[in-house]
DNA sequence: TGCAAAATAGCACGAGCGTTCTATTTTGAA
DNA sequence: TTCAAAATAGAACGCTCGTGCTATTTTGCA
């Protein structure tokens, strides 16, 4: 079983020498196609429900010719996990470096978050619906995915501590705890935009992380 | 669609008569042992998961004499809907009714819910995992879940708007808003607790309810 | 106690799944 | 241009699924 750990965040990616490198072969071409038409597929129909024969008939390949860069339907639901982890460092974490440490980071990146979860109220999140799909399934997919969700929290979580250190948040704010209730309001937009079809849930979240601020402020 | 109304016009309570009544059918009882083993297999995998052949095994019939109760696996699920509604009814809702309108009422309706959620740490919670696997697929399944949940939300803003009535919250908060937020506590609760095994979540959850009520008091 | 009706079982179906094996096509360096 | 290696296709496997059909057993009133 390949065990491949997710944890960057904050280090360099090896990206396949797509631009002008000559070692670059067909498949690896093919395969980072499969990957985004399987992250397309899952973000709606979860990772469970992501099957090869779908995924064959979207790229018009054959069940074997998709399934050969895989080896697995695992190794396929890992790659999906591991493409979805850098889209969402380079999309919400990434940008949010830019903003000077402390509080306005904070902002940034719980702005971000909101941007890619208004998002995903039309194609869904897989962080959100494979934590369902694997809270009692143990295995690589659920390792993975874990393991990546983490990655991210400690972020967030580091983050708020950063807004103390600087004064814009109190000491007595536990980062743990804020974080949680931040994480609570993207979860029930998630749940109440996309599920219930409950307007004005976005504007909610907002209001709820400005309040969050606001009672922790230093 | 199949439209499933009461045929027999004797029965009298939809209580099953277990002690001595004789009118009794037998087929009653067993479907409810058949939706409460079902209730139990979808907590933990789904309702997407839930598979007659699975249920038939769980419970020593045949697939045939199963599925016979309930014409169509889609009815099967609807069933469990409704029984999970049923009980997070009697559990959560009205035992809180004993409580004074206003904050006293809404504090038991959280209690209640907390203490209902952390048992589905273990066990799984369907209004949860059912919004994953539902929220792009309609039909009736996805109906009954909306209308379930929708009930439970409006009868907690109902409680909100209540102790504004009472002048326990201030009339300035938002029902809505609020209960907006303790959803996301719940839904963050299930979410660390139960796929990332994060302990504490629990006591994060209640302080977040704290913390709301608090900043909206009158 | 008899007997229709209800409940349950047994079996088969067609479809979709992941996976394996073998053949064929395509690639790209020599 | 050649040719091994890489990439893809095709067909078949064993399995599980929901569902329909027909028998058989069980139930509970007359």
């Amino acid at each position: 079983m390949t065990v491949r750990h997710i944890t960057s965040l904050s280090q360099v990616s090896q990206v396949p020498d797509d631009g002008s490198g000559r070692t670059l072969m067909k498949g690896r071409q093919t395969k980072a196609a499969i990957v985004e038409a399987a992250l397309g597929l899952a973000s709606q129909i979860g990772l469970e429900g992501l099957s090869i024969g779908a995924l064959a008939e979207v790229t018009g390949m054959s069940k074997s010719g998709v399934f050969a860069h895989f080896g697995s339907r695992e190794e396929l639901q890992i790659s999906v996990i591991r493409e979805y982890h850098d889209r969402f460092e380079s999309e919400v974490f990434y940008p949010a470096l830019a903003c000077a440490r402390g509080l306005p980071r904070l902002q940034s990146l719980f702005d971000n978050w909101m941007q890619r979860t208004t998002t995903e109220i039309d194609s869904g999140c897989i962080y959100i619906s494979g934590a369902v799909e694997f809270d009692d399934r143990p295995g690589p997919v659920r390792d993975a995915l874990a393991s990546s969700v983490n990655t991210w929290q400690n972020a967030l979580q580091r983050s708020v501590a950063q807004a103390q250190v600087e004064k814009h948040l109190t000491d007595k704010a536990d980062p743990l705890q804020v974080a949680f209730e931040i994480h609570g309001l993207i979860l029930a937009l998630h749940y109440e935009a996309r599920f219930l079809r409950n307007p004005g849930a976005a504007e909610r979240a907002r209001k709820g992380f400005s309040e969050i601020v606001a009672r922790n402020q230093a």
